[in-house]
DNA sequence: GTAACCGTGACGACGCGTTACCGTTG
DNA sequence: ACAACGGTAACGCGTCGTCACGGTTA
C-alpha cells in the first residue's frame, strides 16, 4: 500500500533524469515525502500519478508554469483524465 | 475587398513589432503579398486572420513550431474557431 | 569500510521569442 | 525625408546537464 519509491527507480521507470525530478519539485510541480530517519526523497502513489500527468503535459510541450496553472485550476482533473485515457500524441 | 495593409498598420493595430511580423513570416507562419510595383510587404484579409490566430496561440504560450503544426493539421480550423469564439485566457 | 547512492548549490548550455541596432533600399 | 528591408547581436527566459563536494544507505 504505502509504496514508497526512490528517485532512481522513478528515473529509470519513466526515463526522466533525477535532476529533472528535483527540478519539478523545486518548481512546485510534484512533492516527495521525506522521513527523519531517511534522508532521501521518496515518492508515493499520488506523487507518481502526478508525475505521469506532468510527463504527458510536457510531451505536449506545455511549460512548467502552465502545468502548475493547470494543476491549480478547478476542473482540470477532467482534462487530465481525458489526456490520460486518450493517447494523445 | 482586396484591402491590403502595410506592416506598420498591422504593427500598430495588433501591437506587434514589425520585426516580429517578419520573423513569423520567416518561420512560415504567415504570408505577405508583394506587388512588383511595391517592394514592401502587404497583408490581405487572410493574412490578418492568420495573424490573429497566431497571436491567440502565442498568448496561450504555444511555440512557433507548434503553431505551424496546428496550421498544417487537418481539422484544426475547428479548434481555431473555438479559440476565437471563446475568450480563453 | 566501501561502493553506490542521494543531497544541495552553482555554473553553464542550448533553444526560443523578441528586441535593438544598423546600414541599405525603395 | 521617410518607411520598410534584412542581417547580426544581444537579451531574458526556461529547462535542464553537469560538476563538485559532502552526507547517506545497502
Amino acid at each position: 500500500m504505502g509504496n514508497l519509491v526512490k528517485i532512481r527507480d522513478i528515473s529509470v521507470k519513466y526515463n526522466v533524469s533525477a535532476r529533472t525530478l528535483r527540478y519539478y519539485e523545486e518548481m512546485g510541480l510534484i512533492e516527495s515525502t521525506r522521513n527523519d530517519d531517511y534522508a532521501y526523497r521518496l515518492y508515493d502513489e499520488a506523487a507518481i500519478k502526478r508525475l505521469e500527468q506532468i510527463l504527458i503535459l510536457r510531451r505536449l510541450n506545455i511549460s512548467i508554469k502552465d502545468i502548475k496553472r493547470i494543476f491549480s485550476t478547478a476542473g482540470s482533473e477532467v482534462v487530465l483524465d481525458v489526456l490520460e485515457k486518450r493517447s494523445i500524441i
